[in-house]
RNA sequence: GGCGACAUAGCCAAGUGGUAAGGCAGAGGACUGCAAAUCCUCCACUCCCCGGUUCAAAUCCGGGUGUCGCCUCCA
């Protein structure tokens, strides 16, 4: 597999440190809100990247993180008058029910910075003995002049910034660019005890502690949005390295943003759209499908009207598994005839197809139309055999399984534990009564069809539709679905 | 001011040297009482513009133009 790595920018071949084994950190969120369509994009794509590697066999150890303790956390504890570490703790329930809502299979550890002070403060406390920290008044900050490949992930050295630096230099700090990796409490504030007084951590120093403490001093992959590539993720690379003179992270991925009229999505433009709010309007399949429509590195423009077409372009591929099913249940040919050979040829095509479109630095983009291609030839299989001879089951089950592998990677459907997928519909979901109530009215407007009442059989199927149930009249019977 | 990314049909989008995937929307046909679904066919002589390299460029190089991002909390 090859993956784009922004610290040489540009693609090279995966190698995992250990063969068969990959470990990946993912920045998570601030947990201070709930989280907004931008934050959902690296937990789907990287979410996706993980289910496509346990597909390929490797055993993926996946962390991400929580930042419980920060100052926007601070900040909106005092507006709301609650304790912030319950603030925050709120806010990572809330997260969950979003990220599994768009179903993002939880990570192996989701450790918070409330939990790992010690390790936090251990780091720091390395750092100074190293000489790579120094403390003014309680604040400890990152010496970067002591360490030299500071600069080498975002392609800027110290130089470069300080030209255009927009913010006031603290006078305190030795070198402009110096951050912090402890801070001293102000009364009121959460605090930890330290070598330094009484604070808490800086914003980047928790990446490298928890990272170390579960991945060990070097790992795989490191991923998050493009904009934590300076200062984060520099910042990272700065501490860890500095206290363990080993290669942090191998290989870092980053996304590009969601915007919105061609503008980045974020808080601070106050034009996102929270996660929760889409999903009043759309399916959670949709919001997913939709970000898996782009390749992670470009950006994506989110509206409304750009999400309901991608809800009408999976809505064809949920025809095509509805098919399925129906033509598998009326037919039980046995032996393999010449189409249902053409058939099972194509789709193992493209199965390697969709491989190597997602070796090739997870090109969902790619893989979706390998999917639609897929669904294609179903439909035509299933067209021919609906004017001539039944299906044969057996290509049928291979075809559903071939879905049922892309969808276990990109995550689009709900399925049973077994992996096969379940589209709403009279499989599930409304209980027996909604199906007994379905038979009853299908059959009353069959009569009226029957009678050539088409007044009637149409006003049935008009009103149905007002409430969100579509009939369609086939040759073998009527199916309805939602 | 420094650094970087992107520009493909009405919309979304893949494609990094060999003659434009896929989806949405649209047109025609088959099927249907009608509709829907599905099938078949059509829908970019051309990839922001101008030069250059090459037998061959959307793809490489140079120069423009435009849009966006990072340098400050931000996925």
């Amino acid at each position: 597999m090859q993956i784009y790595n922004t610290l040489i920018r540009r693609k090279e071949k995966m190698e995992p440190r250990q063969a068969g084994k990959i470990s990946m950190y993912v920045c998570g969120p601030t947990t201070y809100n709930f989280i907004h369509l931008g934050n959902a994009r690296p937990l789907v794509v990287f979410d996706t990247l993980r289910r496509y590697l346990r597909y390929k066999g490797y055993a993926v150890n996946y962390i991400q993180n929580f930042t419980d303790i920060d100052d926007k956390i601070i900040n909106r504890a005092r507006e709301e008058r609650e304790d912030p570490i319950l603030l925050a703790r709120k806010y990572v329930e809330e997260y969950f029910r979003d990220a599994d809502a768009l179903n993002v299979l939880r990570a192996d550890v989701h450790p918070r910075v409330s939990e790992h002070l010690t390790e936090i403060v251990e780091m720091v406390r390395l750092l100074m003995e190293r000489g790579h920290a120094y403390e003014v008044d309680g604040d400890v900050y990152f010496d970067i002049s002591s360490f030299s490949g500071y600069g080498k992930l975002s392609g800027r050295s110290p130089e470069d910034m300080q030209a255009g630096a927009r913010v006031e230099v603290d006078p305190r700090k030795r070198h402009p660019m110096d951050f912090v990796l402890w801070k001293a409490a102000k009364t009121g504030e959460p605090a930890w005890e330290s070598p330094w007084g009484p604070g808490r951590p800086g914003w980047h120093i928790e990446c490298s502690a928890m990272s170390r403490k579960y991945l060990g001093d070097n790992f795989d992959i490191h991923g998050g949005g493009y904009d934590l590539i300076f200062p984060h993720h520099e910042n990272e690379i700065a501490q860890s390295e500095a206290v363990t003179g080993n290669t942090f992270a191998r290989y870092w991925m980053h996304n590009g943003f969601i915007t919105v009229n061609q503008e980045k999505m974020s808080k601070s433009l106050g034009n996102f759209f929270l996660v929760r709010e889409i999903l009043d309007k759309f399916p959670p399949e949709t919001v997913r499908f939709f970000l898996l429509s782009t390749h992670y590195r470009s950006p994506l423009d989110f509206d409304d009207e750009k999400l309901a077409a991608s809800g009408r372009g999976l809505e064809r591929i949920k025809n095509c598994i509805r098919l399925m099913d129906e033509a598998a249940g009326s037919s039980a040919r046995q032996d393999m005839n010449g189409e249902d050979k053409v058939l099972a040829g194509l789709l193992e095509r493209r199965r390697q197809e969709f491989e190597s479109a997602l070796d090739d630095d997870l090109n969902t983009a790619l893989a979706i139309g390998i999917v639609f291609d897929a669904v294609g030839d179903i439909n035509s299989y299933l067209h021919k055999a609906s004017q001539g001879e039944a299906v044969c089951p057996a290509v049928i089950s291979k075809a559903r399984g071939l879905l049922e592998v892309f969808n276990s990677i990109l995550g689009l459907f709900g399925t049973d534990a077994s992996g096969k997928i379940i589209l709403d519909g009279q499989d599930q979901g409304e209980g027996k009564l909604v199906g007994d109530l379905m038979d009853l009215i299908i059959r009353i407007r069959q009569e009226a069809r029957l009678r050539k009442d088409w007044a009637t059989a149409d006003s049935i199927r008009n009103g149905l539709k007002d409430v969100g149930i579509i009939l369609e009249d086939t040759p073998s019977g009527v199916r309805w679905k939602k």
